[in-house]
DNA sequence: ACGCTATGTTTACGACATAAACATTAAACG
DNA sequence: CGTTTAATGTTTATGTCGTAAACATAGCGT
């Protein structure tokens, strides 16, 4: 029988290339129209066009190659991240980081869920992307140097918006634009007592 | 072939009795010691004495049998919340509730991951247990009645506490009892402009 | 007493994750 | 260059899963 090529020049080899990449492609592919539940190995494999067990040769498993894909989702989230602090004038960057972390959480459900799922755990220390360290640090600063209140009020503002997050993609809060911006409110939260707000970096 | 009873006098029915809520029991049961992502409506049948496609009698798929376990599992969360609430007097009782509430996410991970994964959602508005809505009562009288005010401090409220239990469920930052104190701290959140914090109900 | 309907069981099917054995090809080494 | 070898694919097989369909039993209203 005739092999049929394509009549690209792709030359059409046994070997792929870089699989790993591909799945890990085609998996957050996946991931834009899927629940992270219906995401199927097999799947993914078919969408690479390759064989269900070619993925081992790659991933010791199923939950390391939703790990890769996390990987490369909370990557993507600090980008998203970055982004809006970087186009934020100082009195609005922590605030701006806030709805951008939200925004992408809306925009990709299944990614993040995904990332908070199976991404690497960070034990001791909490993790950072550039933003947040950025944040960190500037708030410290504006803090006169209190670390340790800095500390706290950037783990309070990651709670409060991981959690508004949360409550959206869950169903939970309405996932509503204005309703994002009542909760992430530099002008009602982390107000410090004697006046102005906090976080005001 | 002689049928061997147990020697109780359980009489071994052919019909159950509740299976209905020996599976929800048994479901719950299994969750104190698996991840929701383990659970299986087969094993879940086995725990209950009964074979798999017994379920379809009481549900109408494995998500129906799911949401009915989270459904229990909101009134078990609302209960430990309401009794943080009642025990508190009233300047630590918005505090003691959110404790209650990460708390309860740390004894029971997965249960209280299926709660949100798999419970009833709650579109326009927001769902309340029995705390919640006195919590919220008592903090509009405290704010002169202002509505959208109080609203607004649940909801960030809720925001704050469920994102710290999620992040701490996933291990993003430790699970350490110090650390819900410092991050759920009256003195440091929601503190009115004008001094002294806001919802000391 | 009898039959209807509740609620169970057995059997069957296709999808899944993954293990084991085998095939192909790119690269290392002569 | 040609040969060996390790990397990277495929095929086949196993046991578990959710669920549909057909069948069995028993409790209840008449």
């Amino acid at each position: 029988m005739v092999t049929v090529s394509t009549s690209k020049a792709e030359t059409r080899t046994y070997h792929h290339g870089d699989l790993r990449s591909a799945l890990v492609d085609a998996g957050l592919k996946a991931l834009e129209i899927a629940p992270l539940e219906e995401l199927s190995l097999r799947q993914i494999a078919r969408d690479a066009g390759v064989s269900a067990t070619a993925v081992y040769r790659h991933f010791p498993d199923k939950r390391a190659l939703l790990a890769a894909m996390a990987h490369e989702g909370f990557d993507r989230l600090g980008a998203a991240q970055f982004n809006a602090v970087e186009q934020a004038s100082p009195p609005l960057r922590f605030a701006e980081s806030g709805r951008a972390y939200v925004r992408f959480a809306l925009a990709n459900p299944a990614l993040f869920r995904l990332i908070f799922t199976y991404g690497e755990q960070f034990e001791g220390d909490h993790p950072d992307n550039l933003a947040a360290r950025l944040l960190r640090a500037q708030t410290t600063e504006q803090r006169h140097g209190n670390v340790a209140e800095a500390d706290r009020l950037s783990l309070q503002a990651w709670a409060l918006v991981h959690g508004l997050a949360m409550l959206m993609l869950d169903g939970r809060i309405n996932a509503d634009d204005a309703l994002i911006d009542r909760i992430i409110d530099p002008g009602s939260l982390f107000v410090v007592p004697g006046g102005g707000t906090a976080p005001a970096v």
